[in-house]
This record gives structure tokens, C-alpha cells and sequence, in this order.
DNA sequence: GATGAATGAGATTTCATTCAT
DNA sequence: CATGAATGAAATCTCATTCAT
């Protein structure tokens, strides 16, 4: 019985793994049910009898990549006490996160595209709040107080843009790179981003003139 | 129900607007020849009269909303002597004319999930190069000039942190809602971050410190 | 005046020509009329003009084809007194006639597709009936007269078969190419067909034998 | 409506069984794969499902068709001793078997009009090669042995010959109606042409003159 | 819980034909 | 006589979903 049990999660499990690679490939509208039961080398009823229809699919796609990312989110630990180097490393953080997930990208564009209509009907993801959120509050009161950072730093902005500036390299990459000519996803390249951005980030953090 | 008169090059333009609606409402797969056709309250077989093939379409739809766009570009001119208004009114044209054309963001997205395939086959964006690069390159020599700005700041990199901060807004403003229960689309709401990010990049430009 | 009359000739005569080709590459039902009119760098109305219909249009071709065919056949001479020469010539003649008008076998074959409802359309194709049978029961008769062929052949069966060796090897081209992986239509393998078929029947003519 | 149990085998015959009839009664371009699914009682997907496309499905029609035919051919025993008996027996067996299995004309038709491209496009078909011509040549030795028949007559050239006779008098039979007034298919008139070209036939391999 | 067979609705695309000028 | 624009019906093909076992 356990074995049966335990086959049973296996099962859901391929299926939201392989379920999200097409997904993330073909987006909603391009993703095919036939096309995900043949990479699980499962029979479709099995896809519903799980999941019920493909939207059902979809919307536990989204919650389980983002259960993932939000697990690999709390799994983040502020390891440097000076507030400079904990930013930092969150902006390091954030990028290597997308850039390792990128599935998590193509999937939130087809969500977004169907303007949320998804995650709304979803009960699971009530909190899609990202904890980095609080770990950047947390970071810029530190800053703050030993003064290393202005003070009345607003931390939702402040994730709203390092997300923007990490996320939105990913997304367009194809569009970036036929516009200029370049491959943005060398190693290379993405290093010199993640500098750029980082400057960016705590030259904001640290400044102390207005302009 | 008979058309009248109709010359090509109306029915062309037609075709063109409301198709543009339909993938950027709907993506490219979501999109419905049908549903078109329908807009246009035009037999379905003109669509590919005109334009040969659902891709076809989408790649004129494509080619027509980035031409606009470039020509949007193209009239913008720095009105302000000083670097600093400039650039401020530089993010502000940008982040304006995103919002007022949020179209060609969810055509640029759908065109990324597909990898690029459909820019690829077009001829005619051979050239999406932005007229805004060449912008920001002038006003950031000027700024180093004047010792408003730092110098070597690349130009590219600010163009693409600048595009990332107005874009992403907007394209992930249903993850964000949901995420936050704000609705970040609110005049208020777009004039904060408007005024976020300005600061932001401001700040990375007139800042002389390294941290 | 004139001129247009002549004109409406030609342009009758320029769609009957493209017509034909494009029905004996296609058959009835692949033939398009588009790609008729755009052989024929006119607009489908002039089709429809001259010929009302598609139907109409390959009854034309049918007759047009036919009516050369005829003409062909009618300008056939038995330049030899001697009745086996002349028979000699007139295999000759057949399968020479057929090689270089093969529109014809493929115009007839669709015909008989559809089971001949075209030619029974036709007021013009009453007498599809072939000249060369006349021509065969002539020289027949005359064989019998001097003792070369027997008497009593049939010149019906004789046209009947005749015609078989003839067009068939030309018809079944692809087939036969494909099961002997021989291209039949060089002119050696041509030639060695054409002194086969004509050994035949006059082996047939001659006979006195039976067995 | 629903279809009961029914397993996969049987639909896949019965869908060629009535694709068959389809595509020998108005050709590749003229069958309708809607018409075949009524046909069958099914919905069009399950030919899709079977058979990928129409144009798969015209390919399974010709192997099948061939492969029936060819059984057919391997089932013929040659009952006589006597070579001119044989061979009076072959050209008996062969045009009966035609005219047994017209749709195979039809089918080889349509496919010599697109050129053999369904033919090439078999894996399977790649022996069409028919047994019928071993059978040829060994006739003709014996006759040639036992001195019945003249030596060095082509085995091919004979198989083509009595193929053509055989195969063009069916295959146009419509267009020699309407040029003859006369109903070919009747059991006398079928006869007589099997008479015909027996005679035709044997005199050809008995002969021991040159005209 | 699992499968193979099947479906109905609808997707894209094609094509003979006609209208307005 | 001639055309460019347009159409309606129907063609091929697809896809999420369900049934019978």
C-alpha cells in the first residue's frame, strides 16, 4: 500500500516536472496536454485524473516552481554582518536565482499575459510574497543605523528594482540579442551585468546627495 | 453585410490594428485568426490574402508596432541643455511611453517566449536598435563633460537597466498586484515609482563614491 | 475593333494554353484556377469570362486538347503503299504523336476519373472518335487484298490495342520507373519500345498460324 | 453514437477499407478526408490519429492495396505444362484480376499523376516488383525450351505488353464509351478483348517469321 | 489507479466564385 | 473588356477532454 502511495506522488511529481518545462517552453496557450503526457510517457487520463483539466495543471505548475523558488528564497541566509556586503550579496543572490530558474520567468510572462486570471484561482498561492522582501528591510535598518545606507529607503522599491534589473536581462534576452548583436548569456556578460547592477543598487543605498 | 469600396491599403491597416490587439491581448498562440477576422468584420481568407500565414501576420504585427515605436523614439528630442533634465526627462519619456503603449510590451514578450523566431524571420526589423541608445550616449558624454555625471558610465548598460526598471513594471503588474494587493497601475502609484527610479538612476550617474 | 476582337482571341487562346497545362500537371480537382490566372498574368474574372466555370474551363481544355489531337491525326498520310510499312509508320506515328502531346494522356485520365461526366458536358467532343481507325481498317484491308496480313482482324481491337501499348508505357512512367528502377523515357529505352510494340502487332497482322 | 470496444486493428482496416474506396473513386486531390470519416463512422481526428495526415493515409491505401494485389499475383500457380497453355492462363488471370481490383488503376493513376511522389515517399512499397514477371520468364523458357515459342522474347517487354492491354482497356473505359458508343464492360465485350489479345499475345511468342 | 480508443468543437488554411468599379 | 478586392463554404488538421474497460 505505502509503495502504491508513494508511486502515486512520484507520478504527480513527473508530472509537474515535466508539465513545467513545457510550460515554461511554450507558454500557456502553446503548451500541449498530448505533448506533456508523451514527455511523462504517461497516458493523459493520468493528467487528469491528478489535475482535472489543463488550467488545473498549469496553475499547480506555477505553485509548486514557486513553492521551489520560495523555499530556495527562506534557504537564504544574510552571512555578512556589514550591510553593504549582505546587499550585496542579496543582488548576487537574486540573479544567480533567476538565471539557475529561468523557468519561473516564462512562466510568470504567460500568467502575467492572462493577467492573473491563474494565480487568482489558485488557493495555494495566497502568498506569493517573496521573503526577500522582509530580508531587505531587514538589511536597509541595518544599513541605516550604522549609517552606511540614507535613511527612508522605501524596501518595496528596493525590490521592485533589483527584481526588474535581474529579471527583465532574463526575459528579453532574445529580443536583446537580435537588437544588438550580442549573446547577453555568456558568462562574461552576465558577470558584468550582476557588477553593473549591483553598482547600481548600493550606489543608490549609499548615496547621500540629492542631485 | 457587403464592404464598400475598401482600398487595399485601409484594409491592410485594419488588419494590422486589430490583430496587434488580439496578440498582445492573448499572446501568439492564444490568438484566434477568427477572433480577427471578426474585429475586422473581414472574411478570414483576406487575413492570409494579405499577409500569407497566422506567423506572417504576427511578424507584420510585430514589424508595425516596433516601427511605431522607433518613430516614437525618433521624435523625441532632449529639450533640456542641462544633463541632470535631461536624463530626467529621458526615464520620463521612456516609463510615458511604455504605459502609453503597453502593446508592444506583451508582443516583445510573447516574441521572447518563442525565442526570437519570429524576429528572426522578419526583414524587416533588421534594424530594432533603439535611437534612445545613441540619446543616453550623448548625455552622459555631456554629463561626464560638465563633471555633472561620472564618466565611463556605459551607455548600454543604462540603457538596459533603464528599460528594465519602466518595463518590468509594467509587464509584471498582475504578479505584483497579487503578490501585494496593490495595484500599481493607480496614477499615484505610477508617478511614485516614476519618481524611484529616476532617483535611482540619477543617483548611479552623479555618484563619485565607490562603496 | 479589330484588334480587340483579336486581342479577346488571344487572350482566350493564352488561358486555354496555361490551362492545359496546369490541368494535365494536376488533374481536375488539383488544379487551382488561382495558379491558372497567375500563369496567365491575368485576373480570375477573364476565366470566368470566357469560361463561366472550372468545370467549363477544362471542358474547353478537354476539347481544345482533343481538337489538336484530331488535327494531328487527320494530317496523318500513308506514305507507303506497302501495307506493312504502312502499319510500320502508323505504330510509329502513335507513339510519336502520344510522346510529344503527353497532355493528353493526362487530361484523358482524369477524364475517365471522373467517369467521362466532362466529355458528356461537351456539345463539341460528339465525335472523340479517331480519325486513325479509319486508317487502320484501310490498310487492313488492303494487307488481306495482297496476302501480307490475314483476314479478319478486327480494326477496332487493332486501334484498341495499339493505342494501350502506346499510351500506357507513357502513362504508367512513374509506376513502372519505381518498381524496375529503370527511367523509361530515354530515348534508347524509347526507341527499344517502340520496335517491341511494333513487332507485335505485325507479328499479329501477319500470322497465319493459330495455336 | 458512441463506438463501441472496438480495438485499435480494426479501425485501422476499416478506415483503409473505405479510404480505398475514396481515393480509387475520385483520386487523391478529389477524396475528401471528411467524406472518408463518415464513411467510417468516425471523426475525422482517428484518421489523423492512424495515419497522420491525408497524405499518410493515400500512402497506406497504396501499400495496402498493393500489398492485396501482390498476395493475389503470389497465389498464382501456373496449372499447365504446356507453355502456351500457361501463358493463355496468365493473360486469362491477369486481366480478370484487374478487372476483379479496378481500384488499384485508379490508385496507380492518381499516383502516376503526382509523379510517384506517395510511392517514393513508402517505406514499404519498395517492391512494388511484380512476382507476375518471374512467372513471365520462366513461361518463355520452357516455350523457348519445348520450342513453342520463338527464343530471346523479353521477359519485361511481354509483362509491359500484356500489363498495357490488360490495364489501358479498363482504365479508359470511360473516355472509349463515349468515342464508340460502346459499353466495354460487358461480360461479351470482355470477353472478346480477352480473346483479343490472348491471341495477340501468343501469336507475338509463337511466331518464328520476321515480317 | 491506469489505459487505449475515441470524440466534438474549433483551429488554420484553401478555393471557386462574385461584386463594385 | 478588365481588374482588385472580397466572400462563403468547405478543406485539412488540432486539441482538450471523456468513455469503456
Amino acid at each position: 500500500m505505502r509503495r502504491v502511495a508513494a508511486d502515486a506522488k512520484n507520478t504527480r511529481q513527473r508530472i509537474l516536472r515535466y508539465s513545467t518545462v513545457e510550460f515554461a517552453a511554450k507558454g500557456y496557450d502553446g503548451a500541449r496536454v498530448d505533448s506533456i503526457a508523451r514527455r511523462c510517457r504517461l497516458s493523459k487520463n493520468m493528467l487528469y485524473h491528478y489535475f482535472h483539466s489543463k488550467e488545473g495543471l498549469f496553475i499547480a505548475v506555477l505553485e509548486s516552481a514557486y513553492e521551489t523558488f520560495r523555499m530556495h528564497q527562506r534557504d537564504f541566509v544574510v552571512r555578512h554582518a556589514d550591510p553593504i556586503d549582505a546587499m550585496r550579496q542579496l543582488v548576487d543572490y537574486t540573479f544567480e536565482a533567476l538565471l539557475e530558474n529561468q523557468h519561473i520567468i516564462a512562466l510568470l510572462n504567460t500568467a502575467n499575459l492572462h493577467k492573473g486570471r491563474h494565480m487568482r484561482r489558485s488557493r495555494v498561492m495566497r502568498s506569493l510574497y517573496d521573503p526577500l522582501l522582509d530580508t531587505i528591510r531587514e538589511i536597509l535598518q541595518r544599513g541605516a543605523a550604522t549609517g552606511a545606507f540614507r535613511p527612508n529607503i522605501d524596501p518595496l522599491n528596493l525590490y521592485l528594482s533589483l527584481s526588474a534589473l535581474a529579471y527583465n536581462y532574463i526575459s528579453n534576452q532574445h529580443t536583446l540579442k537580435f537588437a544588438f548583436g550580442i549573446n547577453f548569456m555568456t558568462k562574461p556578460r552576465r558577470d558584468a551585468w550582476l557588477a553593473h547592477i549591483t553598482d547600481l543598487i548600493l550606489t543608490y543605498c549609499c548615496a547621500n546627495t540629492r542631485h
